[in-house]
DNA sequence: TGTTTTTATGAAAACGTTTCCATAACCCAC
DNA sequence: GTGGGTTATGGAAACGTTTTCATAAAAACA
């Protein structure tokens, strides 16, 4: 409640002393600092970051946009973030958008009037979206997909799926079916590619692709094992996220299917779930916390002004568990 | 970029003129209006947050203060918050905090500088916490916990224990264990309480509290699973968390344990993993989404001066799967 | 001691709004 | 027309800061 006028009129100083004292303290003598500063303890005083920022044009909070707040996966890339900005002294702003619609003028409004000042967009989707006018000068940074040339965090998607196979290889399987999603492209395609580039065979009537919506997963995998039961077992199944790996094992098992002696199942991300299921899911991991610090990094430079690279590419590690 | 005096100037109107057209348009003529409007369009005027919070010392922001973020408990109190808190226009700002050290001084600055408007602080424990003097005029609503008798959301968690002693007794269930956490009181006294009150005896030695945090889970239940295994296992073991449930049955199948059937297992907070694991986990589910909701709706009418309830008494459900 | 340099402080403008108060413009009735 | 009552607009203060410029006080030097 005490402004900056309170305090100097209380300490018998000017105004300008007084916000001296906290932005310049060097050039201040040392008696005034003193009593200034017992004049602000005393009355509560905090300096009003509203007015600070008006005067600078600098907020001070960045805003990370993220499709799905219940997923680790994005949960731990927001952890990155915050971690990151905090270090250079930025709130960070937590917000949902819905990547089918790319529904991001919301947040670009909320930058244009100054509320923050960029952001931090995660789709996990490898899609090209089209142009927004209205973003054009709003500092942006993309993780995964690629936006109007903003700069953008990139993950090695193929080489990952290549990962994944060439463990599966290693341990005689050569007949593996694929299971994604409908919206994410980079694996499927990355899947199609390594498995024509090593000459091996794969059923495209077993790879499937689902709804993206989280609920439904339980419901698909078992439309996917019902199918695959009518058909001949493949050696590995390889998922595009755990979540899809964990239904899939649980049907599979229902249906008196031994993992992984009679199928093997990989999953992608390595979220909370993969290390805790039973059996544990072998699955593909990205640095999803340095990610997040990352794309903070590079964003704080673009608000201050700073050079910085057009993208930064990430490698992502195998971790094997008992499904494969 | 451009200014409210940009759009005046060009509109040849006064500034005033212009600032009425977007807070009581019913008051200026229709051809001003429409003039002002097709100005600032041209010109790419957006109202400066920073300059219009300045005025009216109000800033649009709340701040959801949680422990962890990769617990979906969490996730869907902050979802409920953020839901209901868009409804009123007021962005919600993400925050973490340790509950052990209960550093919520952080935001309490926050606050003071007027960057944000109030705090919802959930913790999941139901602890009472001490007085933390500069937090004295701040809004703030606290879950689960209580606070400075600020106003708080409360979840009856002796009645969701009592409903699940109750279901496990109606399937014939009487030696029941429970296994919690250290911090956490209020559960393991109500599951003491509602056993006592039934007169059915448990072994206190195969009552266990856990470390709270998350990725000591797997090792702190794989230690109580090999202390059960040396006594009689019980018919029952209660746990106070879904991740616990989860960890013991994981550990006392590999010990050709089989669940339900020799010990049957409960969780609590129906968190994601309760669903997909094998078996799936009977547990308690709170309205979380609800909670969240309603706390941000307490929080702003606080901030906005309005009467508000001091504690507001959620009831849990039980959901029942296979492990019990 | 008088002059110059350095250091510490204050006055006031500026940031982009909202809003109170005053006034100009209009309309209608007489 | 003149007057009384609306209605629409402008001027200017205020919100709480930062910062430039000017000046007073102190220190350094001769």
């Amino acid at each position: 409640m005490a402004s900056i006028k309170d305090v100097a009129k209380e300490a018998r100083v000017s105004i300008a002393t007084v916000s001296r004292v906290y932005n310049n303290p060097e050039i201040v003598s040392k008696k005034t600092k003193e009593k200034v500063y017992s004049v602000a303890k005393r009355l509560g005083y905090t300096p009003n970051f509203l007015a600070q920022n008006l005067k600078k044009s600098v907020v001070g909070t960045i805003i990370a946009a993220i499709p799905d707040m219940s997923n680790t996966f994005f949960i731990d890339i927001v952890l990155g973030i915050q971690d990151y900005a905090e270090s250079r002294g930025y709130n960070v702003l937590m917000g949902r958008f819905d990547p089918e619609k790319f529904n991001i003028s919301k947040y670009v409004k909320i930058v244009k009037s100054k509320a923050a000042d960029g952001i931090v967009l995660a789709t996990g989707h490898n899609r090209y979206y089209e142009t927004v006018a209205e973003a054009e000068d709003v500092p942006i940074v993309t993780i995964e997909e690629e936006f109007m040339s903003k700069p953008h965090i990139y993950v090695d998607n193929f080489e990952a799926v290549r990962k994944v196979i060439d463990y599966l290889l290693s341990k005689g399987r050569k007949r593996m079916a694929f299971l994604g999603y409908k919206t994410e492209i980079e694996r499927a395609k990355a899947f199609e590619l390594v498995m024509k580039e090593y000459g091996l065979e794969y059923d495209k009537k077993i790879t499937w692709k689902c709804d993206e919506r989280e609920e439904e997963i339980p419901a698909q995998t078992k439309e996917y094992v019902d199918l695959l039961m009518k058909k001949e077992l493949p050696e590995a199944i390889v998922c595009a996220s755990d979540l899809l790996a964990a239904g899939t094992i649980k049907w599979l098992a229902k249906k008196g299917v031994r993992i992984p002696e009679d199928v093997a199942v990989t999953g992608f991300d390595n979220v909370e779930i993969a290390a805790i299921f039973n059996p544990g899911i072998t699955t593909v991991e990205q640095p999803r916390k340095s990610m997040g610090q990352e794309a903070a990094r590079m964003l704080i430079n673009m608000i201050e002004g700073h050079e910085i690279a057009k993208k930064i590419t990430f490698q992502t590690k195998i971790v094997i568990r008992e499904s494969a």
